[in-house]
DNA sequence: GCAAGGATCGACCGGACGGTCAGGTGTTCC
DNA sequence: GGAACACCTGACCGTCCGGTCGATCCTTGC
């Protein structure tokens, strides 16, 4: 009777791989919510019904969590717009694919892309803030590619390449941070808006 | 001899307003580069080369500090950039100066403003969040007021005011996140540039 | 010459954090 | 039936954090 209290055992036990995703959803939301610091270890296991062990059994440290998000994700945003960019459309038309496809992006994995655009202090681990950076590069060179296209196509007028990439980006960048998707606009829609907004400028035609 | 250890005094003594000054300025280039978590009481003294004690002897605790820090230059940037609206010029213009005033106000108070730019997570004090939210909101309605009259006087084509306020917005406010301030255009001509591209947009004419 | 009060210090406290450890369960495979 | 292994636990550890305390030093005013 001096064992009555060992009982081990309260989650009951998942599969390896829907484990890791409960973890990694749960902590992309805490980490975008709460942000890095101000998320515990023990948030995270509460938040998944589990111990705070079991996250060390599945993974290394917090910073592995971490840098499996905001890597993760950066390298799946660079994709996932890249599959969208429409061919063989005309230059400015894939500008507009490159920035719905990135509202259509945070709409779907909102909580990982705002880890991972907010990721910014906290550089423990190097390496993985490199290859984070790597690809978060190709994503605006990507964009800046396009920009150039147009205006050697004369679509766009000549203006300053890295500056306009910089404009559209913090348009969408910035969303998060008013953005509520139970009401108004969806992200696509808004990212369309912009493209318009930006494209045609606000000036009255002429 | 047992009092050999005693020997306070390591800081020359300052007059108070200067070391709050000191205090206020060292905590922002903290808050502002490693965030509010990753800002400690220890890091914040060290910065200053006084003891941890002494910033409570001019601060109830931490937040008090951030509150002071956000909560002042979210109502500052209103106030500058409110004086430093052309008056009697054409309401886009007018949406021009309130752009570079920003960009004016971002490169001289850069730390303040970072800090309460990326204000968000963390609310310890509903208080004070709620007023630093009331002049952020002025803020943000001055914007739309400029848009309103410039649509009205025929200047600006009929959109989305609140849309166009935040892109405009959102072009400023990732600003930090990118520029250097040592190289390349200073921030007011950055809000300038910003200011012909969303204005004009970037196609060719017609 | 001494009281008052502001500026400053080092030592200390309780609590939360990230992380470790030894072990308990349940399945699978020989 | 038992070895191997993946899944899972509570108890524990050292460290750092925000914050407190009592004392010392310096200036000012009477």
């Amino acid at each position: 009777m001096a064992r009555a209290a060992v009982k081990a055992q309260a989650a009951e036990p998942l599969d390896g791989a829907e484990r890791i995703l409960q973890i990694l959803s749960e902590s992309a939301r805490l980490f975008a919510t709460t942000g890095y610091d101000g998320t515990s270890m023990r948030d995270i296991a509460e938040a998944c019904g589990i111990s705070k062990s079991l996250l060390y059994h599945h993974f290394k440290d917090k910073d592995e969590i971490y840098a499996r998000i905001t890597l993760g994700s950066t390298r799946e945003l660079y994709q996932f717009v890249f599959d969208r960019l429409p061919e063989g459309a005309r230059p400015i038309e894939r500008i507009r694919g490159f920035m719905v496809a990135t509202g259509e992006y945070f709409q779907r994995y909102r909580w990982a892309w705002v880890a991972s655009t907010t990721a910014f202090w906290n550089d423990p681990e190097q390496r993985r803030q490199k290859e984070r950076m790597m690809w978060r590069d190709r994503y605006e060179n990507l964009l800046r590619g396009l920009i150039q296209a147009a205006i050697e196509a004369g679509e766009l007028r000549p203006l300053d390449v890295p500056l306009a990439g910089r404009l559209i980006l913090s348009s969408l960048n910035w969303m998060h941070r008013w953005y509520k998707p139970e009401k108004g606009m969806s992200a696509p829609q808004i990212a369309d808006a912009y493209f318009d907004m930006i494209l045609n400028g606000l000036k009255v035609e002429g």
